[in-house]
DNA sequence: GGCGGAATGGAAAATCCGTTCCCGTCGTGG
DNA sequence: CCACGACGGGAACGGATTTTCCATTCCGCC
């Protein structure tokens, strides 16, 4: 018995299974099959919810584990929910080999690696995860926009500043709001309906930003948020706000994820500009 | 008690959260957030190891649970299950629309899906071209430093500014170069040998840090360069140079790659300077 | 046809887990 | 200053679930 067989993601139980299967005794294979087929079901279930669906015995689910080389039951049904979380086959694998490994030695390119994933992952859960409509609405509203005054502080403001960057580029006009000299208020002073505020914080919201959203969403000026969270105090005033959850490694977050938004909306803006009736000038 | 309120949906239960949230007790906010911030921990977890994550007691998930008006912390966490269950049904159908060319407008989704796809390609060939050893090199230049000063314009200045962020965090002292009324050469008038420069630009190479990260070599200062291209008019003052070539998407190229190095430098710096024998002060 | 070992079913036992309950604390209003 | 109620911590309870164990069955081999 036991080699050290028992892999630990669902890809390679998967391949264990295909070899083994037919060496399997009857039972088991019944479960193998069963297991394959319904996935969520062993993820979800109890042993015995799925003893009575793969109609065998509970007692067979654990043998059946252990001939594979798992401790238990319940060692098995980590690896089928382990799958569930990571939604993503091809970063799954990479981050636990990083996670692991950083723990033993600090070598930057371990660093820079998971740096690199924890950015991917972030890419890849924003592409699954953001509105189209949201899009859409919040293209509208900046593409009639005067002004598009940019928001953010700390850790947002590379995005900010980046917009300020790409917007006029675009020929979009745009003013960051980079609070120097704590002049920010002034800055945005004369901000009204016609124009737009986009306001990026994360968690901890950095007060001044929430403070001047507030302000601005007061005075009529329409905003579009963001920022990483249901909870965030930036979305009360949000005409549209975007939730971008951006992975970690190691107490530091990507920025990746909210920089691509950052740039979709900025080149949808200047398409859509360019599409629509020329402006006749404020007033 | 008992308003009818029990959202069935992780959709409704979000909405829900938003609302109540500032109602709640202190304990069940911290609930709330946890919750929202890792769903896929409640889906799985049992009720002890979430609490411990979420650093409250287990009944205080009961009560969480019993005070948004399910049976008990059963009945919640059958909210978070049923989550993960719902394959993104979507996700396909988005991946038709990006790749159906008759939808050719100006889709704002498909131009995200674009700015995703050039940074993560910009990712992974960075991963396959970085060199361990000019990592290393960096890392151990800049652990012994005395100031670490960030010079980026431009398109380049969010890397600047979010290192400025970063590197206090782990306790390194550093010194944003923005050039802010044009005060540029005088931020930098006092950095010396027992300092660093950290200098980021890219083509077309802005002038001003090209001509200010030479002038500091000549005086001495260390520099490391990350740029793109062999032929980066920074490479010739560099102590040690970068080369990030980052995708572009319609004319924008991405800034995931050189931030996920910037930050891998900065805790790779954070790490080394925690190892090293404290610093005897300068002179 | 009988024997032996593996496979299986079923139930008992041990474990784990969610829930409840009680008590101490804090803040508030009388 | 006290009384009250809401809140929160923690332990104990009861239920559910996994695991173990043993009797029985099945199957191949002598």
């Amino acid at each position: 018995m036991s080699e050290n067989t028992s892999p630990r993601d669902f890809e390679g139980l998967k391949t264990l299974l295909a070899e083994r299967r037919e060496i399997l005794p009857r039972r088991l294979q019944q479960v193998a099959e069963f297991a394959m087929a319904h996935p969520d079901e062993v993820a979800f279930g109890t042993a015995a919810s799925i003893a009575a669906l793969a109609d065998v015995q509970p007692s067979t689910l654990v043998r059946f584990a252990k001939a594979l080389g798992y401790a238990g039951f319940s060692d098995l049904q980590g690896v089928f929910r382990h799958r569930l979380r990571e939604r993503w086959p091809d970063y799954e694998e990479r981050l636990r080999t990083l996670n692991d490994v950083s723990h033993a030695g600090h070598d930057p390119l371990r660093l820079l690696f998971g740096f690199v994933e924890s950015a991917a992952t972030s890419l890849e859960r924003m592409r699954q995860t953001i509105s189209g409509d949201d899009l859409e609405r919040a293209v509208d509203i900046l593409a009639r926009a005067d002004t598009i005054y940019l928001l953010g502080q700390r850790r947002a403001f590379p995005i900010a500043a980046y917009l300020a960057y790409a917007l006029p580029k675009l020929r979009l006009r745009s003013l960051l709001v980079d609070n120097v000299a704590s002049l920010g208020p002034e800055q945005m002073a004369y901000a009204g309906p016609r124009d737009v505020l986009v306001a990026i914080s994360f968690t901890p919201y950095t007060p001044f930003t929430v403070e001047l959203a507030r302000t601005a969403a007061e005075a009529g000026v329409p905003v579009i948020a963001i920022t990483d969270s249901v909870f965030s105090p930036l979305r009360p005033h949000a005409e549209v706000w975007f939730e971008v959850v951006e992975s970690d490694f190691g107490s530091f977050r990507s920025l990746s994820a909210s920089l691509s938004l950052a740039m979709a909306l900025a080149v949808a803006v200047g398409e859509k500009r360019a599409a629509l009736p020329p402006k006749t000038g404020r007033g």
